[in-house]
DNA sequence: CTACTAAATGAAAATCGTTTTCAGTTAGCA
DNA sequence: TGCTAACTGAAAACGATTTTCATTTAGTAG
């Protein structure tokens, strides 16, 4: 299923949201973009096409998106710098390189089983989990080879 | 492999690390410690023992330790802050409780197959990868049950 | 042991991402 | 058309981390 802007704000609207312009260009922005974005980067974005708009209100819209499940956040291992992205269709996972910082989704994970034993030796209850790996792209390897 | 505080000397040492008392209190405190500490944890500890040392200290040397894979950092999901645990012998995963940061160390990952199917598919060299448990501890859910 | 020097330290300021505060504006509804 | 709760943006506050810089020190060479 995949989410269009119509369907977002209803879905906002349902939860007793307002569909203000600033929010439409946000999810807008969001939703076309194919890479990961930070708050900083689709503020920057925004403000070519609708200057005066708020960093702060770019944070209060995309919390809210995320607490509905409708973005999901991404903290890359390094440095703490937590991306965000349109959701897939899919639960899916990252697989980032460390040198030039591309990122690769991928869908399979298969922690199914891993997770029930877990949630019964610990009697946790498990909501959910985080998996990336981290490496090197083809290109920047090769780039490490020829310096 | 258990490593003693002589062998972390040795090896910083050995990279033309100089061995200050600082260095030596922080090694103690965060081999003693069977909690993920945050920087600041750490330098409370310390304080009460060697007041006058610089938080930027604990970040420095942190930051050289795990560097040299001495000690390895953790991102807890959520709010982003960064903890630093020692590191115990064998490579290791995290569950968390989003509730009370309870977190427990499992070692079972089993990732090895989809690592090479992911590698074979991107053409990346993987050199690590992050999995921790998202849930809410008995404890934390009993309480959520009363409320 | 003494002198030297690169490395390390700590105080303070700077930076960075994020959150809070608050006064003014607006979406959605009666 | 008017009301009001929700929303907005500027500015300040915030907390974690980093940088700067003057002073001190570990390790070493004499
Ligand atoms: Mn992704
Ligand atoms: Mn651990
Ligand atoms: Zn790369
Ligand atoms: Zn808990």
């Amino acid at each position: 299923m995949v989410y269009t802007e119509k369907k977002i704000e209803n879905e906002l609207r349902k939860r007793g949201y307002k569909i203000t312009p600033q929010r439409r260009t946000i999810v807008n922005t969001v939703m076309r973009s194919r890479e990961h974005l930070t708050p900083a980067e689709i503020y920057e974005r925004i403000r070519q096409e609708h200057p005066g708009i708020g960093l702060v209100t770019i944070y209060r819209t995309l919390e809210i998106l995320a607490g509905l499940g409708l973005i999901c956040e991404m903290h890359a291992g390094g440095n703490c710098r937590s991306y965000l992205m349109r959701r897939p269709s899919e639960h899916h996972h990252h697989l980032i390189c460390s040198d030039c910082g591309t990122v690769i989704d991928f869908t399979d994970c298969d922690l199914g089983e891993l997770e029930r034993r877990l949630s019964k030796k610990t009697s946790f209850k498990i909501n959910g989990h985080l998996l990336e790996f981290v490496g090197q792209c083809r290109k920047c390897r090769e780039k490490t080879m020829a310096g």
